[in-house]
DNA sequence: ATTGTGACCTCTC
DNA sequence: CGAGAGGCCACAA
């Protein structure tokens, strides 16, 4: 595969189904990046910058913690969007994380 | 080519 | 249960 670590992780990003949340490790497990989820996030830091949009607020850390909230264009749009999908957030977490959370591997 | 940094994860105390 | 440290890979300067 030529596709670049970004590409893959926006790929596969994308292809979250909405309401639908996963975390970084899983990404980069999927992927085959073992342990560099940080990777993951890097990427995602470029994320508003790739095409189409990424819906980078249904990626979470592992706790369901919304640790880039702040990197978004305003903080709570990023807890806006995950509750306009039907993923009730709170104090920055996602709640029922298991129920939402999406295995890339499932589609895969 | 080397150094530094990063939207993290996991283990151990 | 809470805090700390290490590890991991990729990209930018």
């Amino acid at each position: 595969m030529d596709q670049s670590f970004y590409d893959m992780v926006f790929d596969l990003v994308r292809l979250i189904p909405k309401g639908r949340v996963t975390s970084y490790g899983a990404i980069a497990r999927s992927i085959g990046a073992g342990g560099s989820a940080r990777m993951v996030g890097y990427a995602m830091n470029h994320a508003h910058l790739a095409h189409p949009a990424i819906p980078a607020h249904r990626v979470v850390n592992s706790t369901g913690l919304l640790t880039g909230k702040f990197h978004f264009a305003t903080p709570d749009l990023m807890q806006e969007l995950l509750e306009q999908e039907g993923v009730l957030v709170k104090d920055d977490k996602v709640q029922n994380f298991k129920q939402h959370f999406w295995d890339p591997m499932d589609e895969l």
